[in-house]
DNA sequence: AATAAGTGAATGGTCATTCATTAACTAATA
DNA sequence: TATTAGTTAATGAATGACCATTCACTTATT
């Protein structure tokens, strides 16, 4: 026969198929029925796996999250790397689980916050908060190392770049004109320089 | 007793509590009777002033593109004004719809777009299309005079400041840190730099 | 009287979730 | 090896809630 046995977890496979539901089609216009069929068995099974609807949502916003700021820590407290690179690193990093075509990477980001108990917001926020804290730390270094601008808003600028990625998934077509490591350089060229990066450093 | 004639009309308050609740909860989450209840009646009656729910939300976005896009459709073939005023004024006129305390204008853009019958979305398309060919124009301009770098791609331009913009509704707080006039120079800056206008360029 | 504004009740539909039950598989036992 | 017990995976049917929409009807306004 071919296959009784789930080849991977059914847990993953249900959060796969629910992630690239919701993206498509949003939260609430996905039933638990959709999801059902699309992984190949009835809603009622779903329940074996999940608390609920709203559980499935944290687990992947967890994920996706963590996707995130897990390769880029490191960045955080690292005086070695010049802040470049660092920023590059944080861009490419962002910019290559936003389109990239492995669909379980596919973050919500703030998407559907408020579908989640305050409890479970509050931990999925905060992991933004890392992400942002990653960024706000680069720039300082590279202000302080005379690399960007002195007058720079260091938070404003990371909401700033993490809003062109997050919502390049709008524009982004794989068929489209633009291949991924252009619109990352794209990216990393156009916050740097709006960091005050290039021709003249620091002030 | 205080009033029974309708002040503004019926229908722009409908528009109004809608696109709020729009905003707040989702569309999917908003139900008919929520927005009946903002407005002081029953659901059904709802139906006297609008086809159904889709059509409400047409309407919300078909007003909001609109008002972002006719102040600023002079720019496209504005060849005296200079790029960098064209602009300012693109991004000016675009943040304060955005986060400006009239909760008429607050655009969902394309949070909503899934929801319409395939010709609204079009015609919502076509309008969020000439957003685009304006910003397009001005770059191109600007880039021909030699005050914006030759190498940047004028699509993905636009779209990243239209994207930094329409997220700062997620990130901005009336009460918070920032001012909108603040973020407004904050965004140009930022988008004027990263267009390669440098401090010697802009004047 | 005539029109406009607003309503209550009903309709048909969908949805998330529960639960008792069956099917499929595994391991231990006789 | 054959049987059984136990565990996990999956299901069908039912529940209660909510929702958009319709329509005949009442109330208010001109």
């Amino acid at each position: 026969m071919a296959e009784r046995k789930p080849r991977k977890s059914q847990q993953e496979l249900i959060i796969a198929e629910a992630s690239r539901l919701f993206w498509e089609k949003g939260y609430a216009e996905t039933s638990m029925k959709d999801i059902a069929s699309a992984c190949g068995f009835r809603p009622a099974n779903i329940y074996n796996y999940f608390g609920g609807k709203e559980e499935i949502l944290y687990e992947i916003l967890l994920q996706e999250m963590m996707e995130i700021v897990s390769p880029i820590k490191h960045l955080k407290e690292d005086e070695g790397v010049d802040p470049v690179t660092c920023l590059r690193m944080l861009v490419e990093n962002h910019v290559r689980l936003t389109l990239g075509e492995k669909s379980r990477s596919k973050l919500l980001f703030d998407v559907g916050l408020n579908n989640l108990s305050p409890a479970r917001r509050k931990k999925i926020i905060s992991l933004r908060d890392n992400y942002d804290q990653i960024g706000i730390a680069i720039i300082r270094r590279g202000k302080k190392a005379g690399v960007f601008s002195k007058e720079i808003d260091e938070k404003i600028a990371v909401f700033s770049i993490a809003s062109i990625i997050a919502r390049s998934r709008i524009w982004y077509s794989p068929k489209g004109k633009y291949s991924v490591d252009e619109i990352i350089e794209f990216i990393v060229q156009f916050s740097l320089r709006g960091l005050g990066a290039g021709t003249s450093a620091g002030r």
